[in-house]
DNA sequence: AACAAAGTGCTTATTGGTGAATATGAACAT
DNA sequence: ATGTTCATATTCACCAATAAGCACTTTGTT
């Protein structure tokens, strides 16, 4: 199970440290693809091939679903950890969710996501997690 | 697996690079033919092979059919990747996908996509790819 | 035969990815 | 407090991938 709030920072080469305790449920290859909210989603490869077998299915000849899987597809980059605990991060994946230096990766269960630190200290302050929303959705499930 | 995304550009004779991560899975020699959405299709021969399976199975009763089956194949040209790694673009071909110099090569899975590179970020503005739609196909797709 | 256009192949420079070495800093034990 | 260990940060050097320019060959045209 991925769980966690973790803050690191890129080298200048776009490399990233995978946090220890994530390290192990991700795996050392595992892919990363365009998120969410302006994050970038993180997955084991049993999850990303359990989705890769759905987006197959889809037909060619639909333009949502042309659409869908160019979206994932396209953004999707594997990538290995190396010996001392980093991965790079491909270069239009770093663009599209806005990296600079100062990152956020948090654990969501079933992937991971990479956020900018800015944006998601902002994503957090919002009034879109405010506990009372978060409650309501909690009583909607049953929990 | 054809994933992710690169950017290149066409040498003075049309050539381009094919990006050394999508080498193996395309494998030496492939085709490429007239794409849907203005760009290029290019299919591992494996692929194609499928491809034209699927093709074949199409009523040739059905003037849609015709036209959609003669559209592929008509512009279908076998590529070769040269020792340097690029491979040549034929020019109907070029023009078709109204390429100049920088083009964008992603990978979607079962083949790659060719696409001016103007036309791709345009594409990628563009609503097609809502924030809403996709958490929406996530969600059918059990993500 | 002469020329132009298109295609092929080589050579060089540059960029960006990769790996190694070292530094910093926190957590823990003595 | 001091030393030890582990995780993370930073820097440097090297190598592979790509860009770009040029020259040669082939083909088709006049």
């Amino acid at each position: 199970m991925l769980i966690g709030e973790y803050e690191h920072s890129l080298d200048a080469k776009g490399r990233l440290i995978m946090p220890a305790k994530l390290r192990e449920d991700i795996g050392e290859k595992f892919i990363i693809t365009k998120g969410l909210d302006g994050c970038l989603f993180g997955f084991s490869q049993n999850e990303w091939t359990n989705f890769e077998e759905k987006l197959k299915t889809l037909p060619l000849t639909n333009k949502n679903a042309r659409d869908f899987v160019r979206f994932f597809l396209s953004g999707a980059t594997e990538c290995e950890i190396d010996k001392q605990g980093r991965f790079l991060i491909a270069s239009n994946l770093r663009e599209y969710a806005e990296m600079e230096k100062e990152v956020a990766i948090i654990g969501v269960g079933t992937r991971i996501e990479i956020w900018n630190k800015e944006k998601w200290k902002k994503y957090n302050s919002d009034e879109n997690i405010s506990a009372d929303a978060i409650a309501e959705n909690m009583t909607m499930l049953g929990i």
